[in-house]
RNA sequence: CGCGGGGAAGUGUAACGGUUGCACAUCAGGCUCAUAAUCUGAGGGUAGUUGGUUCAACUCCAACCCCCGCAACCA
């Protein structure tokens, strides 16, 4: 563990405040819980990197910081996945989810818990919300569609080609009522609306703050949030005191945010991290956005329980342009690239060049490009540099005045993980224009010593900050710079 | 007229009503501590199109063209 006497720098314009402004210490991070009907890709390896940036960097800060992932268990499509399979759903969800858990240690991420929605808890915890919900927001109603058993999904007349299903040309839908509940979401408009105007509920960026406002204001209706349980085929959370029902899997799916700290369970870790003082995020993809910012504050607000504070809503990667998908079989293994690239470079892709706002792409040219010129050409040679001539001149290292550079503190409030990367790269860029300008190898005695000693203090300042986003290189370069300096292997040898 | 986002050097990206900045790639020099690395410099954009507001527009407004998401079970 590094000991850090950090110094928390004002903001540096001083006016407008950091969304992530150090005055609440306590901190609870989460990803959104990916289904488990299939290996994860790159998408989700972004969303947990970036969460664990986050979470990596209040825990650094000195917060307290409960940092949550899981696996959504519950839905129809893992069933769907299994019967292609051919294998009972438990055990295909077993063996996703365990897919899922190895990212932890791939990308070396750090969160506390890692919740699946499929066990005993979280089933107590969601029907336990359930019944926390307002008797006056819940309510039967009989819903009738045109059903295509193939799809499992319900169509409306207009999406029919020619009345037969768009995705499965030779069925027929039929016409299908079953008695579901629903949740009055319009009991909530209002609320919601006002929540994130006001930003006490901060939707970052300001144009998913724009596209849901635009949405609530469209108009919001009743959501169905159970299913029959013959529909669901067994599988998902009963309702409470209703054998024929099963939850609709984005109802139970979101209390995962409360059952990861044992909402129902074990309430005193609950109590901790689920309260007011505590700064609560949820890092998601901008597909979910609706989930998220509209039904499950509504469902907060039904049960009586405090809100999070930030959504941070990051876009998606396309892969040589192209959206990821399994028909164009286009979908990246983030296993294959970090045992070809490592877990660290890895890391630092899916941070730097994947815009926090935007969509990004990856390429493996890309990716090769950026491995070389940041982190061999940068980075790695920058260290090696240093590190020879220290070896060469038997400098010994002392410990180094450590302090975030102000940008880094700004920015990461913002979620830009690249700008702030792009902070940390200038003072690498600095380091190299130095030693060109000071010539060591050219100096001897007092001078050569002052500026290898300035140059050492250069690297643990870029270490210092390099922390939250490539932990493990951080951490070999520290080693290496304290004590004896020694020369070593390079760190990002050349692709 | 469903909703939303975006068009800027070869590529990827900032800020901004007042000399388009940065990174990678390209080219020319310099250096030798370093991973053919690094440093200095250069070339390259009439900012999608058209019109408007303004002393001044990449920036604000309007129209159009093109790309891309979402449209209520996709990270």
């Amino acid at each position: 563990m590094y000991e850090s006497k950090c110094v928390i720098p004002r903001s540096h314009r001083g006016e407008e405040e950091s969304i992530l402004s150090n005055k609440m210490s306590k901190f609870y991070i989460t990803t959104a819980i990916p289904y488990v009907n299939a290996a994860p890709h790159l998408g989700f390896a972004l969303e947990a990197v970036q969460a664990d940036a986050v979470a990596r960097y209040h825990r650094l800060l000195g917060s307290n910081v409960f940092f949550a992932s899981g696996t959504d268990e519950n839905s129809l499509k893992n069933v769907q996945a299994a019967e292609a399979e051919d294998t009972p759903v438990k055990e295909l969800v077993d063996k996703y989810a365990s897919r899922f858990q190895d990212l932890k240690q791939t990308l070396n991420l750090t969160y506390d818990v890692f919740n699946r929605t499929a066990n005993e808890h979280h089933i107590k915890g969601a029907q336990k919300f359930w019944n926390s919900c307002k008797k006056e927001d819940i309510y039967k109603k009989s819903y009738s569609g045109l059903y295509c058993v193939g799809c499992e999904e319900f169509y409306t007349e207009e999406e029919l080609i020619e009345g037969h299903c768009p995705e499965h040309p030779n069925i027929i839908p039929d016409q299908v009522s079953e008695e579901n509940y629903f949740f009055k979401l319009t009991n909530y408009q209002k609320q919601i609306e006002e929540l994130i105007e006001t930003d006490k509920l901060k939707i970052v960026p300001d144009t998913r703050k724009n596209e849901v406002l635009s949405f609530i204001k469209q108009g919001l209706k009743d959501f169905s949030i159970s299913r029959s349980v013959e529909r669901a085929k067994g599988w998902g959370v009963p309702i409470p005191d209703d054998p024929s029902q099963v939850m609709f899997v984005w109802f139970d799916a979101l209390t995962t945010y409360l059952t990861a700290l044992g909402y129902g369970t074990d309430e005193e870790l609950f109590n901790k991290y689920w309260d007011k003082d505590t700064k609560k995020i949820h890092v998601i993809g901008k597909g979910i956005i609706r989930f998220h910012s509209v039904y499950w504050i509504a469902m907060l607000l039904s049960a009586g329980l405090p809100l999070p504070n930030i959504e941070f809503v990051h876009g998606y990667i396309t892969v040589n342009g192209q959206k990821i998908s399994k028909s164009l079989g286009n979908v990246i293994d983030p296993f294959v690239i970090v045992k070809k690239y490592g877990t660290d470079a890895t890391r630092f892709y899916l941070l730097k060049e994947i815009p926090a706002y935007a969509d990004g792409d990856f390429s493996e040219d890309r990716f090769k490009e950026v491995y070389n010129a940041d982190l061999a050409n940068g980075l790695g040679n920058l260290v090696s540099r240093v590190a020879k001539l220290c070896e060469q001149n038997n400098v010994e290292a002392t410990l180094g005045s450590n302090v975030w550079c102000t940008d880094l503190e700004k920015f990461m409030g913002e979620f830009k993980f690249n700008e702030a990367l792009s902070v940390i790269w200038k003072l690498i860029s600095e380091a190299d224009k130095k030693i060109n300008q000071e010539k060591p190898w050219e100096l001897s005695g007092d001078k050569l010593k002052a500026v290898l000693e300035d140059l050492v203090k250069r690297i643990q300042a870029i270490v210092y900050n390099l922390r939250p986003f490539l932990p493990e290189t951080a951490e070999k370069i520290s080693k290496q710079f304290s004590g004896q300096i020694k020369s070593d292997k390079p760190l990002f040898p050349r692709i």
